[in-house]
RNA sequence: GGGCCUGUAGCUUAGUCAGGUAGAGCGACGGACUCUUAAUCCGUCGGUCGCGGGUUCGAACCCCGUCAGGCCCGCCA
């Protein structure tokens, strides 16, 4: 069964009515590790739908986080914003200083800067979650229940922070971190509680208090993701392995949830997803590839298939160069299979029917659409690469496809090719892919040329010189050159892609040779016979 | 130091919860085809399941130890 749907099972043995959440903090650009947060949630939800369930799949954006510190991509005048939260400043424009127009006029802000392009690039592949704005939920008092549980009980839990995670707690440690008169988080220290207020005294030595019921201030995380989880009804939550490890934040928040008398929700911990050969995803470092980027590079349905084939606990290597079109052919070839009927043969062992299960959910789970049929273009990704080359418009690649307006590209077909002709111009695009006629053949490779190898050169180069150019006539020199010694055609076609591209094997080649220069590609082939002895 | 996750064919991996002769895809190799293009079709090869012990009639799976990589135990999501 496809881990979505064994998730789906446990929770339909809870109930028939499910919260599936999933959250982050939009402190900078979004990267497609957070895709996997998002996507695996989502596709939980859609498992449990599918498993007739009724699913509500939030997504929850911490936005009343305070600013850590100054980012590479922040000027330092955002030093004055640490630990303000990140909802109620303004975000940066584009030499990375605060944009204090558009705050003050329509109140862009710092988070939403981050936020709403991810939002846009969840659309196009078909995520569509209901947005808990959590710094909201703070001023309207959602949290102001869980809050006061928390500031009533601050030794209780202290004991379960402090037992759970192993770790000490300062004299000063209290459940409520108030604002201060300046808006920041930052060094504040609690001295008193009084239902609803919390009194503190800040960094500078201001006396104030704050009220736990308006939103003056946040719950600690390890706090704020149980009190969440009550509020909201949260049954079941994908999250990364960071709070997943023993005496992380579920654990404690598994404990904490108790005193707001809610059971914790149920957990799928999933592995970080970092790029190929570059180590983990990190933004400062600019080692990373935001869900935009990726996206007009992947088809959309790839990018699903990418996180609903690998199991949650194993760790993705992303890489937009050959894996990504493994994947793509990976994708496409398993739409094409009929994997009910496949499974329906009762002399599969049990183990290949697991597989077939997996991989008819991994499929199902791919498509942007639920209930929709596999976004296949029935088209594999390496042919259209080859087509997107050797092809200079759009239509010539229909109609190497043999489509026309009776029987037109699918919408995602025409999308795929956009996205190819973008791959192919991008950096990512790999070298063994590119179409390219060398320059010079290897000269070892044409000296092991056996005595047929020579003399199919020798026919082929005559022919080529004196054929008219065009695609049949170009293609039947090449057949007839092996065939006139009574050879097969494969043998004029090793030698072909010799001496042209320095390899074995190649693509089609007629229809590359007619897009070029006639006595150039003579002229080359005649360099090579020269080469041979 | 304490804990968690991962380690299976060249690559990606399934199988580990419920122990029963190691499964798949890709690649590679061989063959067919050159009449939709690195395609397609057919076939072959490929694994001491990180390592060492233990339990068992039987271990990739359970137990103990060990090595390697990653993560958490810092209000950090």
């Amino acid at each position: 069964m496809h881990w979505a749907d064994v998730i789906a099972l446990n929770l339909s043995r809870r109930g028939t009515k499910h919260i599936v959440s999933t959250g982050i903090t939009p402190s900078g650009e979004f990267h497609i590790g957070h895709l996997r947060e998002i996507l695996t949630g989502e596709m939980i939800s859609r498992a449990a739908k599918d498993a007739g369930l009724e699913v509500d799949f939030i997504f929850i954006v911490d936005d009343a986080d305070p600013l850590r510190r100054v980012y590479p991509f922040l000027d330092e005048e955002y030093s004055k914003y640490i630990g303000h939260q990140i909802g109620n400043i303004p975000a940066p424009n584009a030499e990375g200083k605060p944009d204090y127009e558009r705050f003050n006029e329509n109140g862009w802000n710092y988070a939403d800067h981050f936020l709403n392009p991810f939002l846009d690039a969840l659309k196009t592949i078909g995520v569509r979650p209901r947005i808990v704005k959590n710094l909201e939920s703070y001023s309207s008092g959602m949290f102001s229940e869980c809050s006061k549980i928390a500031c009533d009980n601050a030794d209780k839990i202290r004991e379960i922070i402090e037992r759970v995670s192993g770790r000490e707690l300062s004299d000063s440690w209290f459940p409520w971190s108030p604002l201060d008169s300046s808006g920041s988080l930052e060094g504040v220290t609690v001295t008193g509680y009084d239902f609803p207020l919390v009194h503190f005294i800040d960094s500078k030595g201001n006396k104030g208090s704050s009220d736990i019921t308006k939103g003056e201030g946040k719950l600690p995380w390890r706090i704020d993701w149980p009190a969440k989880w009550a509020w909201i009804g949260v049954t079941c939550e994908a999250f990364g392995k960071d709070h997943g490890a023993s005496g992380g934040s579920y654990d404690t928040g598994k404990e904490i949830c108790q005193l707001f008398g809610y059971d914790a929700p149920q957990p799928l911990v999933y592995e970080w997803i970092s790029l190929k050969g570059k180590g983990a995803m990190s933004s400062s470092s600019g080692n990373t590839i935001g869900p935009m980027e990726a996206l007009e590079l992947v088809p959309p349905e790839i990018l699903r298939f990418l996180i609903a084939e690998s199991k949650p606990s194993k760790a993705i290597e992303f890489d937009a160069g050959m894996s990504l079109v493994n994947l793509a052919d990976e994708y496409e070839r398993s739409c094409a299979r009929d994997l009910t009927l496949e499974l329906s043969d009762e002399s599969l062992s049990r183990r290949r029917k697991v597989q077939l299960e997996d991989l008819m959910g991994a499929v199902r789970l791919s498509s942007i659409e639920r209930n929709s049929k596999s976004d296949s273009s029935n088209v594999s990704f390496r042919h259209l690469a080859l087509l997107a080359q050797t092809k200079s418009n759009d239509q010539l690649v229909w109609d190497s496809l043999g489509l026309n307006s009776s029987n037109p590209p699918s919408s995602i077909l025409i999308d795929r090719l956009e996205k190819m002709r973008t791959w192919i111009e991008s950096p990512h695009f790999p070298e063994e892919m590119r179409i390219k006629i060398i320059k010079q053949a290897p000269v070892e490779m044409l000296q092991n040329f056996s005595d047929d190898e020579k003399l199919v050169l020798a026919n082929l180069t005559e022919m080529l010189e004196n054929c008219s150019w065009d695609l049949d006539t170009i293609a039947s020199c090449i057949v007839d050159s092996a065939k006139s010694i009574e050879k097969s055609p494969r043998l004029a076609y090793g030698v072909s892609y010799i001496c042209l591209m320095g390899a074995k094997k190649g693509p089609r080649l007629a229809p590359i040779l007619v897009e070029l220069n006639q006595q150039e590609i003579v002229n080359q082939f005649r360099l090579c016979l020269e080469n041979v002895n």
